[in-house]
DNA sequence: CATAAACACATTGCATAACTATGTATTTTA
DNA sequence: TAAAATACATAGTTATGCAATGTGTTTATG
């Protein structure tokens, strides 16, 4: 029903919302960037384009809520791993005050 | 902390969610468009441009999921009244089946 | 009684972010 | 040896929230 609107509109929901999940799973670990992917859509069963997670990883850090830091391997491509600032610590913790307000609001009329 | 920042991600949140709550509120009752904006300023604290909401409203006429009428008043401007179409309706509901499967995904990482 | 605020609609232009497509390069699997 | 998986990245398209602006009516207020 209306399965373009849906599609749409599934896509509108993640604005934002993207840069929480990255920021939550953050949280309590360090990972690079396509590990990143992958716990995501383990966890959450949300699929991130690799064309929508690096450019994430970079506002992220531009705002100064993550570093990252190159890591050589003893074989193959270097990753970039990820790691929350205490700004990044802080930040998610209004996102999370303004997200649950708004899971309740939505709750309320539905 | 990074106030801008939270601005920003604030109003990417909105985006879709403000169409999934709009639908929602349409849901058991129909209302003009400035009062849309009051009754989800009431339920949900959360403050509508006009600017947003009447583009907004087109779109989800334009998508069949609400159907608009004119109401003339004795006095004043005349308004304009939303009510959920079928397709509005059965819309909404895979939008809520989306948004509660978020909702959990979310919970499970933070 | 005049003026501001509230009511009620609408559009334009800007900024932001997800997504597709594309590119580079290495390593593993079939 | 070719394809798939790993690992990074960018450019262009598209959608939407928001500020600014506009029109016109009604109600409050000084």
């Amino acid at each position: 029903m209306n399965e373009n609107f849906l599609h749409k509109w599934k896509s509108q929901v993640k604005k934002g919302t993207l840069a929480f999940i990255a920021l939550n799973v953050l949280k309590d670990h360090e990972y690079y960037g396509y590990e990143l992917i992958e716990q995501i859509k383990k966890n959450t069963r949300i699929e991130i384009a690799e064309g929508t997670l690096y450019p994430l990883m970079n506002r992220l850090k531009k705002e100064g809520l993550v570093t990252s830091k190159w890591v050589e391997q003893t074989s193959g491509i270097p990753r970039k791993y990820y790691t929350l600032t205490n700004t990044g610590e802080a930040t998610l913790s209004e996102m999370s005050n303004f997200w649950f307000d708004l899971e309740k609001s939505i709750k309320r009329i539905s």
